[in-house]
DNA sequence: CCTATAATTCGTTAGTTTCCTAAATAACAA
DNA sequence: TTGTTATTTAGGAAACTAACGAATTATAGG
C-alpha cells in the first residue's frame, strides 16, 4: 500500500492517470501532454506500474497504458480505514438503494 | 493534495493516524508504539502535520496530536476523482436515504 | 532561580528520487 | 538488411528522505 501512495504522491503521476480515466493510452501520446522527456515520463509509468495502479498492453510498436480499477479501489479502502473508528473496524459495507 | 499522499506513503505515518482514530494522543504516548527515536517521530509528526493531516494542541508540557477528518476527507474526494470517468467530473453528490 | 519533563530542532549519514542526455531495444516497413 | 518510430535502460547530478544522538526550547513545580 505504500508503493501506492507513493505513486499518488506526484502531481504528474496523477495527471496521468487522470488522462487514463477515458480509457488506455500509449506512452507516446501521455508524452505529449507533459512539458518532460520521454524518458523521464518513462519512470513515472514504471513507479505507476510498479504500485499496480496501472497494467501495460503491447500493440506493435506502441505500449498501451491501462488504469488498474482494482488496485485504485485497494487504496480508497486502505485510506477509509484510516478514518474509521477503531469499533468500526470490521464492519461490512452498508448497502444503499439503487438511486437509478 | 501531493503533501497529503506523501504523508500517507510512509507506514509508520499510517500507523500513528491509525493510533489517532479513537482520539487525541500526546507525542510521548504514540512514540511508545515504535520502536523508533522520538527525534524520528517528531520528524514525522511535522509531515503529518505539514499536509493538514493532525492538528496540534499544547497542554501543558505535552501536545496533543488529533486526526483532521477534513483533510483526510479530501484527499478520500481526490483519489475517487482519479478514478471517475470524465463526463462525470463534475457530477455533484448523489444523495441517498439515511439508514438510520 | 533551579530542576525535571516533554517535545522539538540541529547536524550528520546513508539511501532514494527526480530529472536530464545518450545509448539501447523492439517492432515494423522498405 | 537498413531505416524509422516508439519506448525503455544506463549513467550521473542535484535535491530530498529517514534515521540517529546531542543540544535546545517550553512549561510546570519547588
Amino acid at each position: 500500500m505504500s508503493d501506492a501512495f507513493e505513486a499518488l504522491a506526484h502531481p504528474v503521476r496523477r495527471q496521468i492517470l487522470r488522462l487514463l480515466r477515458d480509457g488506455a493510452m500509449s506512452a507516446g501520446h501521455l508524452a505529449e501532454h507533459f512539458d518532460l522527456a520521454k524518458p523521464t515520463l518513462s519512470g513515472h509509468f514504471t513507479v505507476l506500474k510498479n504500485a499496480g495502479l496501472v497494467t501495460t498492453e503491447r500493440h506493435g510498436t506502441t505500449i498501451l497504458y491501462r488504469l488498474n480499477m482494482s488496485v485504485m479501489e485497494e487504496a480508497m479502502a486502505a485510506l477509509l480505514s484510516l478514518m474509521g473508528k477503531a469499533e468500526e473496524k470490521a464492519t461490512p459495507w452498508k448497502s444503499v438503494p439503487h438511486s437509478s
